[in-house]
DNA sequence: TGCAATTGCTTTAGGTTTAAACTAATTTTG
DNA sequence: CAAAATTAGTTTAAACCTAAAGCAATTGCA
């Protein structure tokens, strides 16, 4: 029947086996992601001695002024918990981080920032906020909204697909 | 004057000394980054016992049949040329890479998929494609086209930020 | 031509990252 | 309550990654 190549034909426009298009924006939001994450990393490391990931934990520990576990921390940053292990121990040891444990449940360890580290942490912060409105400059307002909206989506959708895996 | 008053009204308005927007553009992006990164990392691991740099460099490699030097590699993946080393020795090692001294120039070393690192590279690629496609699913036509162009504008932004760094 | 600068790559040292296996504490459940 | 399942964190092994130093080959230029 007619009925099945009209068919056939209307999902292919609206939606196309042709996967490139997708394929092409992965890449090119790696590589904005790619060059932010490097650009800051560098100045981090000029202006601070200080390595990204040691900045970034530090980050969700300024956010949170009673403490964190490990475990909040690895689900907030996306990685795993043996890495966070070994970045805390590092903190601990520059002095950065302070650990205890928990008096509600002994498994879990609560860090914090020293006092130290918060006023050295609120330093780089300052700074780094420049460096990314600089980064972004070139967008203007109704930009950044707009990749604001489409990025939004864009995590609903990835986590969607992530969910629905094992299919 | 009034006109000071204005200007300095005007200007916030039209670039505004709060950055919150750009930083929280720039954590968004990067979640998007990470959560595809992370799913694609453990398809790939799931499905074909490979990591993600590898199938990377291959990819890199399945676009340039006649062969890339380490440089080449270096600049297109953006990570350091020490690490490409490494890299390229454990793929030549499983016999997915083959490796030459340049004809022309002896400092430089030729790489090239095998043929079975062609093969292998191929069957992943097709199905790698399909997931991201999946993972942006909910994104139409038009936020396709739309994000792409805003990444294409931030992309150029950052490399002017970056290039102008030391000022 | 000759030599300084550059380029291509490797090496080194140290930090980051993951996945998987493991210990210990807590929670769930029959 | 006791066994089973879950959760928090550590450890391990291997890979990844960077920055910086270093070596060898090539290029630029006076």
């Amino acid at each position: 029947m007619t009925m099945t190549i009209l068919d056939s034909e209307t999902k292919a426009a609206e939606h196309s086996d042709d996967h490139g298009d997708e394929l092409r924006l992965w890449l090119r939001l790696l590589t904005c992601t790619t060059l932010i994450e490097g650009e800051v990393r560098g100045r981090l490391r000029e202006r601070f001695d200080v390595t990204l990931p040691r900045f970034d934990l530090m980050a969700q520990l300024d956010k949170a002024p009673d403490g964190m576990t490990l475990s909040d921390v690895s689900k907030r940053m996306m990685v795993s918990n043996g890495n966070i292990t070994g970045l805390v121990e590092r903190l601990v040891q520059s002095g950065h981080v302070d650990r205890r444990t928990s008096n509600v449940d002994r498994r879990a360890q609560v860090i914090r920032l020293t006092k130290s580290g918060r006023a050295e942490f609120r330093k780089m912060a300052a700074e780094h906020e420049i460096w990314i409105a600089d980064m972004f400059g070139d967008l203007g307002e109704k930009d950044v909204r707009e990749l604001m909206r489409l990025l939004g989506k864009t995590k609903l959708s990835v986590r969607k697909a992530a969910d629905g895996k094992p299919v």
